[in-house]
DNA sequence: AACTAACTTTAAAACGATTCAAAAAAATTG
DNA sequence: CAATTTTTTTGAATCGTTTTAAAGTTAGTT
């Protein structure tokens, strides 16, 4: 089964008029009269008449729809992108298109792919963990489809970016956790080769620096599916702690890794209290037990920012050859889990 | 800036056949010759061709593609749904096309008719909790779009509707607070309007009615926002616990709701404990302190269920006159926060 | 009245694919 | 070898819209 919509044919069909003359009427051409205009824009309205956007992409060229590939729609830091997305995308007359890779590259490709082909007027995209060749990207981006990336971006991708500052949210947790007295603080975050594991390793390991803290190779550890198996990051804890001189606290880089780390710390029921911080966008972290310090990613702009981006790209003219990076600061949220002494 | 795809044009320019024969050839048409095949495919493949799927939504009237209207992704529930229905989707060769509506009536018709008139095949909704007037989907409906319902029904369109037993699930988790020695259980909800709300309320009346606490409406809050707003539900709570006899317990009856309450109560700092039940589907009520009770739907396999009878209608000759209203299990996980004493 | 200018309207092509109906080419038959 | 059948290929229409270029009206000027 399927459904019909009145055309511009049935218009011209009623009214005794060409096709022509209708579209033109009905986009109110100044070719065409005003008695003409009256007649046929009552009738559309009559019959409710409304343009058929798949045609009018064929036709155009363009879809007016914005392709938009995350990993996770349940990570708040995402949902909350999405949202910033949408109020600038809508205001624009864009519509927004969501799909999720489930950090999987295989399943992010086919979603690009799909996208692209259904004429989207351009990609906002966070890479998926498991995403180690971008070169399908970059071919799309060569071709002309215009990309933003956020989050996640490819370093070897010419073209606009959105970010965090993963480097000093990073920066600002650690040396909180070295304020409160804490000395041996590990490090559980997402697969090695991604943009924001570098950058908060690096913010990470700086801060350790500054406090003369020697950098302990060993307290770091990758979680290549972004925590989306809890396994992984449970055993990534246990390794840390299994050892006779365990961590005094843990510091996450991603929200799905904060999430579990925090309940698998917890199940441990270890002695002496671990510090505590991680990079989560949830809104719940206050709830919890002890209430979560949390760096807190400005998801809504972010979003914003890399939409606002896109449209300009895809609208421009010209093609763009001057790229921003747009640097967002994070929001480090002190609560209970961080505290030394509770 | 926009870019280009090969056509089959071009090939046919390129290898001196008419467009038939090539289009022929690529979907392997017993009137063409192997050896024309051959070539054409070849040819297609070294030049990457894919098929513009825009030029096939307008001729083939379809689009392999399912229009998803919720609430908010930010919600476990949706997002869980979401999942389950990618996972049948992407098996029987359909793409989710996923939109919000913030709970607004306004920005879910715009959704449901750019779904519409995009040429989804099919729609997935859960209705907004400011929907009050269901009456453009009924005319989308009866003009052939195959509508499945699932969560937050419409009662007066005549379709497949896929729920969880909200009636059921709010009976065992106000009785569990029954059990539990509450006395005085408060009951706050969505919009009165919705189905889920109308459901709930009842699971939770018959289970007091069970236990002879007689009904008390001034007990029942309504928050019509669905909790969007969160001074809403705040305000409710000091409602409730404004006079000299407050609750000893409160059941809420969706997640967003929930989930304030939750914060909302213990913010408060009443010296007596607060039983605490609530629906949700939140990963990390067992984080939160105390742990949360939860009623849990099954939201992957209502996801799941829907996407099947969608696709079913959807792929169905004859229009399809035999609907089904399927009803799944709600799961009551118990913690700390539903214990009469902690 | 003839000519031009201005205004309206329309036929036809285009976007990228499929498909009906017909034509052309090749193979088979008596 | 001519007639017929089968195989292969193609032209043209179609989906719903926009737009170029052309045609048709009407009004204005001399």
């Amino acid at each position: 089964m399927r459904f019909e919509n009145a055309t511009i044919k049935d218009i011209a069909k009623a009214l005794n008029f060409s096709t022509s003359t209708v579209s033109r009427a009905l986009r109110g051409s100044y070719e065409i009269s005003d008695e003409t205009k009256k007649i046929v824009l009552d009738y559309a309205e009559k019959i409710n008449y409304r343009p058929n956007p798949v045609a009018l992409s064929l036709k155009e060229r363009r879809s007016r729809a914005i392709g938009v590939v995350v990993s996770e729609i349940a990570n708040t830091f995402f949902s909350e992108a999405i949202n910033g997305m949408e109020s600038i995308a809508y205001n624009r007359g864009y519509h927004v298109m969501i799909t999720q890779s489930h950090e999987s590259e295989e399943r992010e490709k086919v979603n690009v792919l799909h996208h692209a082909s259904r004429s989207v007027d351009g990609l906002l995209i966070s890479l998926s963990s498991g995403t180690v060749d971008t070169g399908y990207l970059k071919d799309l981006y060569e071709k002309g489809l215009p990309i933003v990336f956020f989050d996640r971006i490819a370093e070897d991708i010419e073209t606009h970016k959105v970010t965090a500052n993963n480097y000093l949210g990073a920066f600002q947790a650690t040396e909180h956790l070295i304020y409160q007295g804490f000395k041996k603080i590990a490090h559980v975050t997402s697969a090695p080769y991604l943009s924001i594991t570098i950058e908060r390793l690096q913010g990470y390991k700086e801060a350790l620096e500054k406090h003369n803290i020697p950098f302990d190779e060993s307290l770091v550890k990758n979680c290549n599916h972004g925590g989306m198996i809890a396994e992984e990051v449970e055993e990534a804890v246990a390794e840390l702690f299994k050892g006779k001189s365990k961590p005094d606290a843990v510091f996450t880089a991603s929200d799905r890794i904060t999430v579990v780390c925090f309940a698998t710390l917890k199940q441990l029921k270890l002695k002496k209290k671990i510090g505590f911080a991680g990079f989560s966008n949830t809104k719940t972290g206050e709830l919890f037990d002890p209430p979560m310090t949390v760096v807190q990613q400005p998801a809504f702009e972010i979003g914003q920012t890399s939409t606002e981006m896109l449209i300009q790209m895809i609208e421009s003219k010209r093609p763009v050859t001057e790229f921003e990076t747009k640097i967002l600061d994070t929001r480090l949220i002190i609560r209970e889990s961080s505290m030394k002494e509770s």
